[in-house]
DNA sequence: GCCGTTTTCGGCCCGACTGTTTTCAGTCG
């Protein structure tokens, strides 16, 4: 069981306690441990083992007791107890927005209602607006709701939902009374997946013309909140989008409220009443002085006001970062211009759009040193991957690309596949042969865990592999990617330098940063690819980067900070020696 | 349920908006 089930598991018996109404201090105990379970580098049972998981922010003897449990029956006495007493299906029931714990333990009290089944046929009957606290308007938004989630849950990939999150924000930004306007929320975080779209815009203004237009613009379906300082609007891709309207003094403190994470906030917070502070949107004030905020222009003057240096985005999770802040060991995250080369891409030889020439100008344009040509071997027919007489040609076109352009390197490689039995699908001299291999599962996913893991094992130990491309197969919003045991590959990737990709192609976003975290915490290093098909998706890098960003990575890091020579050292010892 | 260079008991972030109210609870982020 992995770290994210224990979490699952704590976050279920929440939303549990939620409905029964227990606590709500005991509730946010259950969120804030699994919320810490998620930050975790090492494996539970590692803590489990050492008999220290009360060492872990947030777990205490309960819920350590739970986990001990979990961890020999997959489940604990405080959840079946739960379930016991509620119906599972209430658990669905939270997707609904404006339900919430206390009406849902309403209706499951008068009404017996434990599932969107019978939640829709109570709301058709008309039985809920009889009920004291609703009303007609909760009923049809019930209705709506219901119907809705039907069509759609759950989150939406980043890239996506960036994409739509620009088209709002270059709509507003268009208007004069907006002064500035920048996006949020989790996308701000670089969270690989999106809940919603948050919007803060600068204004002197009055914000009620601009917050008009927000509800106007295309691509709004429905408008959710409107208010004097908010509104929020549902898209047709049944995406809800927040918008603030601030006053420019303000834009630091509210651009950090409406960043989030909640966690972090609340970790925040909590410091800040310690110092006799209080931090809300409008800015960081003495508690003696409530009405003048000592800080909110920018971000980094909150954070000193609370001296502290500025925390990124990316790590506010509400894990260890305001910690690592006060002893002043946050990292120094990674920079678009540190990364010198792209180490994963393809060309018209394979399943690419572009020459190898077309893919290294367009990298030099983007600020390169070098790129890897990566394209496809030959189990991938689709793909119309190359077989080891293509391979030798298309090395020998990649060295004459290379000579034919200035103070740029093109490394020759192969995204080779790593084949059901472990084996690569190409010939071993001309993987040495290569600058750069990227070792990759795409056929016969579904084997059992110990399979793969023994298939990947053997690959990594085999000494040809640069890196493992897209490491856990899942696509985004789609497929979850196939099983094998982390640990025992990152230990074998450390021991055979090999290292490991975070891909940047939209749909993949794989390794997503909790997993490069665990990577580099194994002493594993980290490449970023694009895995580029035409000189258009090399521009899906800053994605990549994001995902490193929220790993906490550093320079050092990550390989293609190095040059290319050095880049080649630092892998596959027994072919660069 | 968790936590503690103020505390092992008594706290636990902060504000906006809606619908059902007659001054506010519930929900959301």
């Amino acid at each position: 069981m992995d770290n994210a089930y224990y979490s699952s598991i704590l976050n279920e018996i929440s939303s549990l306690l939620k409905i029964k109404g227990a606590n709500k201090y005991k509730i946010r105990a259950y969120d804030t441990a699994s919320n810490a379970l998620r930050g975790l580098l090492e494996p539970i049972e590692k803590f489990i083992k050492d008999d220290s998981l009360t060492s872990i922010e947030g777990v205490g003897k309960s819920i350590a007791e739970d986990l001990v449990e979990i961890s020999k029956t997959g489940t604990c006495k405080t959840r079946t107890e739960l379930l016991d007493e509620l119906d599972p299906g209430l658990l669905d029931l939270f997707k609904i927005q404006g339900l919430g714990p206390k009406r849902l333990k309403t209706l499951y009290d008068d009404l017996n209602i434990s599932n969107l089944e019978t939640l829709k046929k109570a709301a058709e009957d008309h039985k809920i607006q009889e009920l004291k606290g609703f009303g007609k308007k909760i009923e049809e938004t019930i209705l709506a709701e219901v119907e809705r989630i039907s069509l759609n849950s759950g989150r939406t990939p980043l890239p996506a939902a960036l994409q739509l999150a620009q088209s709002f924000r270059d709509a507003l930004a268009k208007r004069d009374d907006v002064e500035q306007i920048q996006i949020a929320g989790s996308i701000r975080r670089q969270k690989e997946t999106i809940g919603d779209i948050d919007l803060l815009v600068a204004s002197t203004s009055d914000p009620k013309p601009i917050m008009d237009a927000f509800t106007k613009l295309p691509g709004v379906s429905d408008i959710l909140v409107h208010g004097d300082k908010k509104t929020s609007v549902r898209t047709v891709q049944d995406i809800q989008v927040d918008l603030r309207v601030i006053d420019p003094q303000l834009f630091g403190s509210a651009l950090h409220y409406f960043t989030g994470s909640k966690e972090h906030h609340v970790k925040l917070r909590t410091l800040a009443k310690k110092k006799g502070l209080k931090i809300s949107e409008y800015g960081v004030f003495k508690v003696s002085d409530p009405s003048t905020p000592i800080a909110s222009l920018t971000e980094e003057d909150l954070y000193e006001a609370l001296n502290l240096p500025f925390i990124p985005p990316e790590l506010r999770k509400g894990h260890d970062e305001i910690n690592l802040a006060q002893e002043s060991n946050l990292p120094t995250l990674l920079e678009q211009q540190d990364i010198l080369g792209d180490l994963h891409m393809h060309t018209t030889e394979s399943d690419g759009e572009n020459s190898i020439l077309e893919m290294a100008q367009r990298a030099k344009e983007l600020g390169y040193k070098y790129i890897a040509i990566t394209d496809h071997s030959q189990v991938l027919t689709v793909a119309n991957g190359l077989n080891p007489r293509r391979l030798a040609a298309h090395i020998e076109a990649i060295k004459e690309a290379n000579e034919q352009i200035e103070d740029f390197t093109i490394l020759s490689g192969l995204e080779v596949d790593i084949l059901k039995d472990g084996s690569l699908d190409m010939d071993e001299d001309l993987l040495r042969a290569c600058d750069w291999v990227v070792g990759s599962v795409h056929i016969s996913q579904k084997m059992s865990k110990e399979a793969m893991t023994e298939r990947i094992l053997k690959a990594v130990e085999s000494g040809l592999v640069s890196t493992l491309g897209h490491p856990t197969g899942r696509i985004l919003g789609g497929r979850g990617g196939y099983e094998y045991d982390m640990e025992r590959v990152f230990i074998a990737c450390a021991k055979n330098q090999v290292a490991v990709e975070i891909n940047g192609s939209t749909g993949r976003l794989d390794f997503n940063a909790e997993h490069a975290a665990i990577a580099r915490a194994a002493g594993v290093k980290i490449t970023l690819g694009s895995d580029a098909h035409s000189t258009h998706g090399l521009s899906v890098m800053p994605f990549a980067l994001g995902q490193a960003r929220r790993a906490g990575l550093e320079k050092a890091d990550v390989l293609n900070c190095l040059s290319a020579k050095d880049l080649l050292k630092a892998v596959r010892p027994s072919v660069h020696h």
